[in-house]
Order: structure tokens, then C-alpha cells, then sequence
DNA sequence: TAGCAACG
DNA sequence: CATCGTTGCTAA
């Protein structure tokens, strides 16, 4: 579906555009320092659509956005094929502490690096300090095994089928469609997503009705949303589950999102997300 | 209430 | 691939 990009896919400059990449993430993670973040971010871009190997930092200060040091970074590079700088930023402490906490859902880079100056760094160190997560990062804790797993497609399809039940019930006239990943077939997704249409709501209506927090109170009288994580006039992120039955374990929790659209753009909408999770 | 943080 | 719209939280 997707084509080449523009400049060219065949960059004889990748290895040391990607390691400046990995500073600019680490400056805007860590550094919390945007300005420093930019800067490698724009000398990356010159030497991407530079069509040849650079051959020192000189060179690549002739572009543009490579300053003295980024260019004696460069040289170091071409010399030893590595950045000792990078090395220690990826072996630190720090950086696989944010990293970590950062697949905690709720906690980003800023909550990350605040935490790890608190000295919380694990799983533990959060449980044991739940008083400072708020709502949407005590769930993250809560569940973040579960949000660790993919969803098999056979699940995907019992869910979207009690969900899709309830929304029915709610008011039968909702258009409701899954997309992401599942719409395309994937064997294995890693959340489950729903937009909902209703005739009484157009890209004409002023007003957005109160569609989406009937259906999500519908959905968590049924026992089939556990959790919210946020919950709008357009769009609710949750948890939900398969219903436990008697033999089986505890299901796992699962991300759920449901987002209204006006009606005369559901068609579009559900088509344009095909390429998410 | 504005502005940041996080998500998708 | 980055950007942006939506939501929640909190400082002022």
C-alpha cells in the first residue's frame, strides 16, 4: 500500500542518521532539553538527503544543521563505527528506568524521568507508591501485564461481538465497526477499536447527544468494561474482558477504545485508521 | 482556566 | 512518520 518515502530509501548515512536520532529521543526523554533534541533532529534530516557517504564531520558541516560538536560526533563514528557518548546513554541506570516505566500505560517521558529522580524504578517501586500515580497510571500499574499481551483474533472476534451486542441494545440504529489491525485481518492485535455512527449525530449536528456514555455505562452494567481511563463526549479509552466462565482463569484485560464519528464519516474513518496497532 | 502530558 | 485532536490533571 505504502510507497517509498521521498529523499531515498537507500541512505549511505543511516547508521550515524539513526544514532542521531537515538540522541534527539534521548535529549527530549531524558534531558527533558527540546532545543538540544531539534538540533540533532535537523542534522539528521540535512545528512539523510545528502546522496553520498559522508566521509568526516567537516564534510557534513557543509550541510547545514552540523554544528562543531554533532560534526566531531561524526568523526568519531566514521573512525570507530560507534558513539561512546550512545553507548553510555543506552548501558545507563537511568535510561532503562525510563524506558522501562515509559511501557507503563500512562506514564510518558516526563512522568518517567520524574519518578526515576524519586528513585522509582520497577514495577514494585510503583506498587509501593500508588498515592502518587494518578487514575490512568494506577490501571497502567494494575494491568500491565495484561496490556503486555497481543490479542489472539479469535478473542478479537468474541469481544467485538459482545461489544457490538451492546451497543445494539443500547439503540439499534449505531453503526458500529472494529478497525485497526483486525479490519485488515491480523492474526493478533494489541487493543480492541470501535467507532460508532448513529443517524441522529451528522458532521451537521450542533450538539454531540450523550451516545457514548450511555453505551460505556451499558457496557460496565454487563461487567464487560472493568476500568476508564478517560471518557468524553466523543471518545472513551477503558479496560474490558471476556466474561470469566466456571472452569476457565480470570481473562485477560484488554484496552478498549470507542470513539463516536458523525455518521457520514464512519465509512471514511474506519478505512483511514486501517493502519494503526 | 490555561497549559502540559499522554494517548492513538 | 509526524502531527494533531481529545481527555485528564494541576498550578495559578
Amino acid at each position: 500500500m505504502s510507497k517509498r518515502k521521498a529523499p531515498q530509501g537507500d541512505n549511505p548515512n543511516k547508521d550515524i542518521c539513526d544514532m542521531l536520532m537515538e540522541l534527539a529521543a534521548y535529549e527530549r526523554n531524558v534531558g527533558r532539553n527540546i532545543h538540544k533534541s531539534n538540533a540533532y533532529k535537523k542534522a539528521a534530516g540535512a545528512i539523510s538527503k545528502h546522496p553520498t557517504r559522508i566521509t568526516s564531520g567537516s564534510e557534513a558541516r557543509q550541510l547545514g544543521g552540523v554544528g562543531e560538536k554533532i560534526a566531531k560526533k561524526i568523526d568519531e563514528i566514521l573512525a570507530t563505527g560507534k558513539l561512546n557518548k550512545l553507548e553510555k546513554i543506552r548501558n545507563s541506570d537511568e535510561s532503562q528506568a525510563i524506558n522501562f516505566l515509559t511501557e507503563v500505560s500512562g506514564i510518558g517521558p516526563a512522568a518517567a524521568k520524574k519518578f526515576v529522580d524519586e528513585g522509582i524504578t520497577t514495577l514494585d517501586d510503583l506498587k509501593a507508591n500508588m498515592d502518587k500515580l494518578n487514575h490512568h497510571q494506577k490501571i497502567g500499574v494494575k494491568y500491565f501485564h495484561d496490556f503486555q499481551k497481543r490479542i489472539s483474533r479469535a478473542e478479537m472476534v468474541e469481544l467485538r461481538d459482545i461489544a457490538l451486542s451492546h451497543v445494539a441494545k443500547e439503540d439499534e440504529k449505531f453503526v458500529a465497526e472494529v478497525c485497526g489491525s483486525f479490519r485488515r485481518g491480523a492474526e493478533s492485535s494489541g487493543d480492541i477499536d470501535i467507532i460508532l455512527g448513529h443517524p441522529d449525530y451528522t458532521s451537521e449536528s450542533k450538539k454531540k447527544p450523550p451516545y457514548i456514555r450511555r453505551v460505556v455505562q451499558r457496557m460496565e452494567a454487563a461487567g464487560f468494561v472493568s476500568d476508564s481511563l478517560s471518557l468524553g463526549e466523543s471518545k472513551f479509552m477503558g479496560v474490558c474482558s471476556l466474561p470469566k466462565s466456571e472452569d476457565s482463569p480470570q481473562p485477560a484485560f484488554r484496552r478498549i477504545d470507542i470513539r463516536i464519528v458523525p455518521m457520514d464519516q464512519v465509512r471514511k474513518t474506519s478505512l483511514l485508521q486501517q493502519t494503526s496497532t
